[in-house]
DNA sequence: CTCCTTGCACTATTTGTTATAGTACAATTA
DNA sequence: TAATTGTACTATAACAAATAGTGCAAGGAG
């Protein structure tokens, strides 16, 4: 499991890791039922606190993307595709939020289409 | 002048201010060299502390979207073309960085634009 | 000149969240 | 049996945000 965390930033660790583990469950680099690290062992690797990863750990078993299983370990969902769905509207939502924005300012569709096609 | 302070947000109140005042100077709200309110006047409208206002002033004058004139008041820069330059090359730069995370997770262009055009 | 308002500066304290430290329990596995 | 798993809990530390309070210098209005 590779997770960078930056001290620097203003979101906290535990979120870093529910918005690191999300992601790479959306890229397919975390497949349906694989397991990943215990609480202890991940805490160890990222040198943090247990009580971090666990926080982490609960709020993504909340989002339904990991399963934890008493004495067994904690998986990944079966249901990897519901999360991109979400993933996916929440990043759909956030452009249409964006352009909206952008046309409030007085910028037309063209325009950002326009600027949007340079360097991309 | 018109802010809405969300007590429940992780954004921080000041920085609340300094995007209100930013986002109404990019709609026109608040014209090239007008006045705002005093500090302490703005703290009594919002009922918070005076300096938590100071700290969103300060903020902004930083970035140059307003000028503070010692006992004369506070004033919006009268370059306000370039504060809304600023805030389009960033929603632009957001918009591409999400393009690109939802190609990352296997959506094609034609499907984004597909999903961005229901509702729009 | 006097009073009021302005921005500015500073210290101290409170508050809430995050993160850490530490301990313990029940259940499964080797 | 020993080790590992998730779970649960309390207490403390660390940090940023926000508040409280005081005072200064300078300009404008009366």
């Amino acid at each position: 499991m590779n997770i960078a965390i930056d001290y620097q930033s203003r979101v906290p660790i535990y979120e870093q890791i529910v918005l690191e583990i999300e992601k790479q469950v959306a890229l397919n680099i975390l497949k349906p039922n694989e397991q990943i690290p215990a609480i202890r062992e991940l805490a160890v690797n990222l040198g943090i606190n247990p009580n971090t990863v666990k926080k982490a750990y609960d709020t993504l078993e909340q989002r339904k993307v990991i399963i934890s299983k008493s004495t067994k370990g904690t998986f990944i969902t079966d249901n990897v595709d519901e999360v991109k769905r979400i993933m996916v509207d929440k990043i759909i939502d956030d452009i249409k939020k964006n352009i909206q924005e952008l046309e409030n300012i007085g910028i037309n569709k063209e325009d950002i289409i326009k600027k949007l096609k340079v360097s991309e």
